[in-house]
DNA sequence: CGGTTGGTTGATGCAAGTCAACTACGGTGG
DNA sequence: CCACCGTAGTTGACTTGCATCAACCAACCG
C-alpha cells in the first residue's frame, strides 16, 4: 500500500487541536506547556505530512528517527505477529505525540485510522531541544511515565475485565480524551476489528456488546460510528476505574 | 501486616547481582555503567532494607519518594482493584530497579515474593545524581522506554495468547532474564495465584497447563517450584516472539 | 500427628470464539 | 438517478477454552 497524500481539511484540524489543547494535560509546576507546544517552537524542522484512511505511517522495522505530533485524525499504533495475529497498543488523537521512546528500532508500526495530518520532527531536532532544557527534559520523562501507566491501566483491562467492561473503559477512556461527558455523542473513527483487537476480543463479541449495553441503557448506537452516552456513570463503574 | 526484617543472606545477594551485572543491559554507546551502578555511587544515601515473605514494600498510595534496587529475592508490582481483583503488572528480580516512573502518586505496590534485600535511595537524591549527568538522564530515558516495550509485550500476551501460550511466554521471558539455558533448573519463587494474577489465567489453568507442557515434552516439574527447561525452542515458538 | 496451606485433578457451566447467514451502507457505473 | 456490488456490521446457532466448584493430595509446622 503506497503513502497517499491528502489534503489537509485545515478547519476540523485547528478544532481538533483547540480541543486537546483545552483538554489536555496541565502540569502543575510548570508554566502550562505541553511537549506538544516545545515541538512546535522547533516547528521550522518540522514536516506536515498527510495519510488517507488505512495507510501506513511509518513501519515495524523503520528507523526510530523520527517525533511526531498528530494534528487530525485518528492513528492506530498496532504490532502485527509472525503468524497474522495483530494487537492494537493504542490509538493516538490529535494532539498526541509518536515516536518519542528511546529505542533504535520501532516496537509498532503506525498506521491511519482516518484520513490524518501530522507534523514530523527530526529525532535529533527533538533531542538537541531536550538536551538544553531542563524543562523539556522533565516533561519528556512525564509523557513516558503516562504513556506506561495507560499501557499498565491497560494490562489490567486485558488480564482481568469481562467483554462488558472492557468495551466500557474503552469508551470511558475515549470519552475522557476527547472531552465527551455525559449525553455527548462519541465518534468511534475505528472498525470493529480495530477495537476487538484492541480489547482482545472478536468483531462479533464487539458487536454483542455494544448492543447488549443498548439493551441495559447506558448507551444508544445512532450509527454504526457514533455512539450516544447515556449513563456516563454506569459506564464509569463498569469500567472498575481504580 | 507489619514490615518484618529479615538479616540479609549476603551469598546469595552478592551471586544474584553478580548475575545481573553480567546478563544485565549493556549499552554500546556507553562505558558499560548501568543505571543500578549509577546507583551504586550514590550508595552513601541509599539504606538497605529487608522484607519478610509476602510482606508490603510500599503501598498504592504511598508517596513515589524513593527509589529502589532489588539486591536479592523476587518483588511482585501488583495492583488491587476496589472489588478485591488483582492484577499483577510485574516481577521484578535482582538488579532490577523500581519507582523510577514520574508520577507523584504510585500506580502500584509492591510485594516481596521471598525474603527480599533491596537498597532505597531518596528520590531526591537521585534527581540530582541526573541533573547533572547526561549519561545518567539518557540511561533513565533507556529504562524507561525498555520498561514501557515489556509492558507493552505482555499487552500482546493478554490481548491475543491462549493460556498455554501465555504460560510458554512467561517462563521463556523468566529464564532469559535469569540467564537460564536449555536444559537448565528454573525457579519459580512466585505461587501459582501469583502467575495467574500476571497472566490472566486461574490457579487451576496454570497449574493443568504447566502439567500439560510436562505431558508434551517441553519441561519436567521436578517440585511445585521449579521447572526444568527440557525444549527452550518449543517453548520459544509458543510464546511467538516477534 | 492433626491442622493448615498450596498445588493438582476431575466434573460441570458459561462467556466468548467460530462459522455462517443476513443486513445496511457507501461508492461506482450504467 | 438508480441498480449493483463490495465492505462492514449485526445476528443467530453451535463449539470450546477457560472458569468455577469441589474433592483430593503433599508438604510443612506447631
Amino acid at each position: 500500500m503506497p503513502i497517499a497524500l491528502n489534503t489537509a481539511r485545515s478547519a476540523p484540524a485547528a478544532a481538533a487541536y483547540k480541543r486537546y489543547f483545552v483538554a489536555g494535560p496541565v502540569d502543575g509546576r510548570s508554566q502550562n506547556l505541553t511537549l506538544a507546544d516545545w515541538l512546535e517552537r522547533i516547528e521550522a524542522n518540522g514536516i506536515k505530512h498527510s495519510f488517507a484512511r488505512n495507510h501506513p505511517i511509518f513501519n515495524q522495522d523503520d528507523p526510530a528517527d523520527q517525533v511526531y505530533r498528530i494534528v487530525s485524525g485518528t492513528v492506530r499504533l498496532c504490532r502485527y505477529m509472525p503468524d497474522g495475529r495483530r494487537y492494537i497498543v493504542d490509538f493516538l488523537l490529535p494532539g498526541d505525540l509518536m515516536g518519542l521512546t528511546e529505542s533504535p528500532d520501532l516496537p509498532a508500526c503506525a498506521e491511519a485510522v482516518t484520513d490524518v495530518v501530522l507534523v514530523s520532527f527530526p529525532r535529533a531536532a527533538f533531542d538537541q531541544l531536550a538536551e538544553g532544557n531542563s524543562e523539556v527534559r522533565s516533561l519528556l520523562l512525564r509523557h513516558l511515565s503516562n504513556t506506561l501507566l495507560t499501557a499498565q491501566q491497560h494490562l489490567f483491562v486485558l488480564g482481568c475485565q469481562k467483554a462488558r467492561e472492557r468495551i466500557a473503559s474503552f469508551l470511558v477512556r475515549l470519552a475522557d480524551r476527547v472531552g465527551a461527558h455525559c449525553g455527548d455523542r462519541l465518534d468511534l473513527a475505528m472498525s470493529r476489528q480495530d477495537i476487538g483487537d484492541h480489547l482482545g476480543l472478536t468483531i462479533e463479541t464487539v458487536s454483542r456488546t455494544l448492543t447488549a449495553l443498548r439493551g441495559t441503557g447506558e448507551i444508544l448506537i445512532p450509527n454504526a460510528h457514533q455512539i450516544v452516552l447515556r449513563d456516563m456513570a454506569a459506564l464509569r463503574i463498569l469500567a472498575a476505574e481504580a
